[in-house]
DNA sequence: CTCCGAAGTTGGAATTATTCTAAAGTAGAA
DNA sequence: TTCTACTTTAGAATAATTCCAACTTCGGAG
């Protein structure tokens, strides 16, 4: 049958990868990180904590938003994700997908999208290579206004970039 | 003979493209943005808000740290510098170079330093072609530990990645 | 040259994402 | 099962950034 609560091999290579890092570190598997790292592999939406908080609360009624913050902030310390930064929203954006590829983000809607690029590929071996740093992670994002809000903008243009209030 | 006080044309071209950028846009070149821009153009060091203010108070007492945020974002908006995010300090740094390069930053001592990488034109120019987004900015960062924080980690091996208090 | 309105600056308050804390819970080795 | 170091938790604390309303400055009209 394919019954059974949980499945103790995930089989999204993602989550696999997630939890693989935690055990190598030596960390423990507890069912928040289980959660936390199962939510990051399911999504391409580059969420922020507060989104993960909110996806996860109702399966995890005594989920703590600090525990969210603990586990990405461990996740990004060992290489297994990306801190991407703000984009315009005022949260951290995070990327599971440690894969070469660019990030384009809106600065309007907040969205964060991949782009394919073999050339990033070759950038990381050249900052291994030469930087002499020890690399735990990257942030290529280019950002500015996607498609969709660049149609928003053209339909209502009260505000020129130069005005603020 | 060398005296007058300002130079109303400023030899760092960096700077001039920043102040020409802000005349494009229509802004007003206060002398605020003006010490803003220069004190940017004049550094490699990729500086978040509060060093500007700090390395411009003197010189300029009235100057407000609301200044310089919002001297920052109206740069950014246009275009004219990047926002490179947190490297663990909390703080946001900036960089007004935006010829094609990589930044490198060390999660330990929150330093940015440049690699030059032919790379990434080419990315610049894909995913302009590709992206359908209008880009305003990149954000193309490395963040690990610098080969000097690296040695002092090994000299002081008390605490681990998995160390978290 | 003087006046006026828009744009810009200022200091301090407000906001809020993130971090910190100490107490309580639990994974996993033995 | 037992033990303990590692984790989680709720809430307080921190601090970067934004907001605000009053004041100043700039550049053009008259
Ligand atoms: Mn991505
Ligand atoms: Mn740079
Ligand atoms: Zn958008
Ligand atoms: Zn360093």
């Amino acid at each position: 049958m394919k019954g059974r609560v949980a499945s103790p091999t995930p089989q999204n290579p993602l989550e696999a990868r997630l939890l693989q890092a935690l055990r190598d570190a030596g960390l423990r598997l507890t069912v928040q990180r289980r959660a936390i790292c199962r939510y990051l592999a399911s999504t391409k939406s580059h969420p922020t904590a507060q989104q993960i908080y909110n996806a996860l609360k109702d399966e995890f009624p005594s989920l703590s938003l600090a525990t969210v913050y603990n586990t990405l902030d461990t996740l990004v310390r060992l290489g297994a994700i990306h801190a991407l930064g703000n984009t315009g929203d005022g949260a951290i954006h995070y990327d599971a997908d440690i894969e070469p590829h660019v990030n384009l983000a809106c600065l309007q809607c907040h969205r964060v999208v991949d782009l394919p690029c073999e050339a990033v590929a070759e950038l990381d071996r050249k900052v291994a290579a030469e930087s002499g740093y020890r690399i735990l992670g990257a942030r290529l994002v280019y950002y500015g206004l996607c498609p969709e809000c660049q149609r928003a903008a053209q339909q209502t243009p009260s505000v020129s970039v130069a005005a603020h209030h």
